[in-house]
RNA sequence: GUGGGUGUAGCUCAGCGGAUAGAGCGCCAGACUGUGGCUCUGGAUGCCGGGGGUUCAAAUCCCCUCACCCACCCCA
């Protein structure tokens, strides 16, 4: 026998019992998201890899160690998108989205590729629900991302979440923050990671979340961004609070949180459910990122929810839909009885049949193991009465239906 | 990328140098010839993750490799 194939480390199926939990989860946040206004797009998979330098940035992780990265046949250099904000920000220059409407709303669903190591709730495909505000400025749109979030968690059914929430600044903020912090950490250089030694230079404030412990010491000393941040990006943070506040949305302030990526400015937050460390969803505001496309100066924010992640931590158990299972006994039967019933087919009844020749001690059985509730029977005797025998496996009820009175007896079940 | 753990039947796992590799659950069949679940009886199924080595003998010991899990890192 050839050796079974197997699919690709970090990518995984998702089996129909697990699918069906997802869209239950995916049809609850679209419908959340549409309420707000928000609009689907759809936007490839595989981007220029220069997209996500520019956005994303070329000294972040993301891009430095975890993208997928090939030539196509016509010597592009393209990428698997490990995000999707780029991209969307890229079709929303593309087709001049800004000159339509002066707020847009957008939001999107789909894989997302990183070559990290697989483990927990981390795959190399993983899947993402983002929503992108383009062109608000003021923290209020800030807020309804986050409350976007809360009432999402809230009608799932997930009591537990807590909104981390940080400013990184706006860009002078942020340039005079990272030359401040620079300063500070290049004496101390020595006593550090060899990740942030080189942090130091490419990517100061991504040392701030090092774990690594005599790294966290120096960092207690570090300057606070919140002592440096301008009057705007203060003003925009207490704003931001107040709404949260009114929401009575729950946060909780970490000046230790900087994401990523690059693009960021003034507010990023984090979504974290009890006690898990591992953040379900996550986002910000990131005002340079249309400019720095090629695009005018425009406001933006956005957030993106882990799918994986979400699936893997709240399970609803899905109610599947009506099915019957339809038992042909004989050749005769089979051969008239599936066109009779593929003929009253409906959208809203599930009808399934195994139309090999067994026992319908097998059948039922089979039936019975895939919990349908439903069973009509159809052998040389009900041939001849021109009916099926229906037979409710939970109750044990059956009876008899006429073959002309199959479309409504679906009916009937439906609404039953 | 670093460190640790685990790969044996469809699933959960036992066996840890010795014979034809096991259990529970599941599956198939029969008892019950056209009625599932309960019970009883019988049956099928394994390149013991892959490759190499040590040995009279390897699922078992050693090396390599692949995959999964956990932690770090990073992120969603």
């Amino acid at each position: 026998m050839e050796k079974q194939i197997k699919s690709v480390r970090g990518m995984r199926d998702i089996l129909p019992d697990e699918t069906r939990r997802w869209k239950a989860l995916e049809s609850l946040i679209f419908r959340v998201l549409e309420s707000f206004g928000f609009e689907e797009i759809r936007v490839p998979i595989v981007e220029e890899l220069k997209l996500f330098q520019r956005s994303v940035g070329s000294f972040t992780d993301i891009v430095q160690k975890e993208m997928y990265v090939f030539k196509d046949r016509g010597d592009r250099v393209l990428a698997l998108r490990p995000e999707a904000t780029a991209c969307v920000v890229r079709a929303y220059l593309e087709h001049s989205l800004n000159e339509k409407k002066r707020i847009t709303r957008l939001y999107y669903s789909g894989p997302m590729f990183r070559y990290d190591r697989p483990q927990k709730d981390r795959y190399r495909q993983f899947y993402q629900i983002g929503a992108e505000i383009i062109g608000g400025q003021n923290p209020y749109f800030d807020a309804e991302l986050i409350i976007i979030l809360a009432k999402i968690f809230e009608k799932i059914g997930v009591a537990d979440y807590v909104f981390e929430i940080n400013s990184v600044g706006c860009n002078q903020c942020k340039t005079s923050y990272s030359a401040k912090l620079k300063q500070f950490l290049q004496n101390r250089a020595s006593h550090m990671c060899q990740d942030c030694q080189t942090r130091i230079e490419n990517n100061v404030l991504r040392v701030l979340d090092c774990k690594v412990v005599s790294c966290k010491s120096i960092i207690k000393e570090a300057p606070v961004i919140q002592d440096i941040l301008c009057q705007g990006c203060k003003a925009h943070q207490e704003t931001l609070y107040r709404i949260l506040d009114n929401h009575r949305v729950p946060y909780k302030e970490n000046w230790q949180l900087v994401r990523g990526l690059d693009y960021y400015t003034k507010t990023v937050f984090e979504l974290k459910i009890s006690n898990n460390d591992n953040a379900v969803a996550g986002g910000g505001r990131y005002d340079n990122l249309v400019h720095e496309l090629g695009g005018p100066e425009t406001a933006a924010c956005g957030f993106a929810i882990g799918m994986d992640r979400l699936c893997n931590m709240i399970s609803p158990e899905i109610k599947k839909d009506i099915t019957v299972f339809v038992v042909f006994l004989g050749e005769k039967s089979l051969q008239q009885g599936v066109k009779i019933v593929n003929g009253v087919r409906n959208d809203h009844v599930r009808i399934v049949a195994d139309y090999t020749d067994r026992s319908l001690k097998s059948h039922l059985k089979s039936a019975d193991r895939e919990d349908i509730q439903h069973v009509l029977i159809l052998g040389e005797n009900e041939l001849q009465q021109e009916s099926f025998l229906y037979r409710n496996m939970k109750s044990g009820y059956q009876t008899m239906v006429k073959f002309s009175e199959l479309s409504n007896f679906f009916k009937g079940l439906e609404n039953a």
